[in-house]
DNA sequence: TAGATTGTTAATCGATTAACAATC
DNA sequence: TAGATTGTTAATCGATTAACAATC
């Protein structure tokens, strides 16, 4: 059988639907369905079960889904089931914002190393993990030695493709980038982008 | 002539074009093609020319777009030709970090108002515009005597939910959600989310 | 003029939804 | 059994792309 390409759009609301699995256990729920799920989230249930759909069957006629082992399921399929390293580029007001997240552990991703290019910064420990600031010069022999796979950068924006590139060469496959520049990656190679002006100015032109 | 409403995905992609062109005129560039701005953000030529018929022409045959004009087009269009009041409610890391970012003011957004709920933060000052950090309780009024449109929600998730709720009913009509939850507001109101978590669980399904 | 690029049309492609048989 | 909800199909809806006349 030839196991169709899953659409990244429907890749993209899982993790949505794992949050929301998250609160619901959180909660103490056991089971819910799909339409809770989907009135929740604001979407359809159709929508829902489609998605699901795509990567076998997790619910019960009649019943719904048992919240436990839905969420099991995703973080398996999502591959946050484990714990994944993730380097940090950019030590300054935003690097140490994100070094001091307490929300990455629970979630499948750690902080293992941070560097900037400022000697005022390098050498002094930052984050909920007290790492210490190397300097970016290290950066592609940190991310080969320990075959580190997620970057996140958080430098101005004159730097960001810079340090996209390198991250790429030295071997990282997925780049959550909140510079508020768009980069150009190898294939094989995934961004995500975090830039509040972009999310507030998808909502002004409805004002 | 009826105005056929224009979808939501072309609008969303439009303060990403205005973030390549603001790049383009600090070049000192003055004309550009949908080609280049394409190659620039990898989408093709055609959803660039498609997405922009929508607003009007901006465009010569042959030439392409001038860069400042289109500029100042999407601005207007966006409504980011104007300076837009917001509020933060949060003032923890995350919050501070918020009040610290430099970003928006070139960008159509100004934070002049940040609320907690936490005694030690309340009567402080924060971010660069130095603001003092108010009682979550004066939320409401100080939305409403503003006639504030924009907020940012910086809090725990578990204080998410009740902060848009009081931010809606104070008539704020875009929230950017920074909270790791689904929100649920009323019709009329839009949210857009920041979560990292997302972000990079949307990518570790590739890895 | 010759070359280049827009704006737009029509075709293609893909995503969402409605509906319902299956079944718990 | 009766009621509920899934998983899936087919239809609908919407977005993207290719192609090209218009025109600078």
């Amino acid at each position: 059988m030839v196991r169709r390409s899953i659409p990244d759009i429907v890749v993209g609301r899982l993790p949505v639907y794992l949050r929301a699995l998250s609160f619901l256990l959180a909660e103490g729920r056991q089971i819910t369905s799909s339409q809770e799920l989907g009135d929740r989230l604001g979407i359809s249930s159709a929508q829902i079960r489609k998605d699901l759909s795509h990567f076998g069957e997790f619910g019960k006629q009649g019943t719904g889904y048992d919240i436990a082992f839905l969420y099991d399921q995703l973080r398996q399929i999502l591959k946050v089931d484990r714990m994944w390293d993730v380097v940090l580029v950019g030590a300054g007001n935003l690097g140490k914002a994100i070094a001091d997240y307490g929300g990455f552990a629970g979630k499948g991703f750690m902080i293992t190393a941070i560097f900037d290019n400022d000697p005022d910064k390098i050498g002094k420990p930052m984050g909920i993990n007290n790492l210490i600031v190397r300097d970016v010069s290290e950066l592609a022999n940190a991310i080969r030695s320990s075959e580190i796979k997620i970057g996140i950068i958080a430098t101005p924006a004159r730097d960001a493709a810079a340090v996209a590139k390198a991250m790429a060469e030295a071997g990282v496959k997925a780049i959550l980038n909140y510079a508020p520049i768009t980069i150009t990656v190898p294939a094989g190679v995934r961004v995500q982008y975090i830039d509040p002006v972009v999310g507030l100015q998808r909502m002004t032109y409805y004002l």
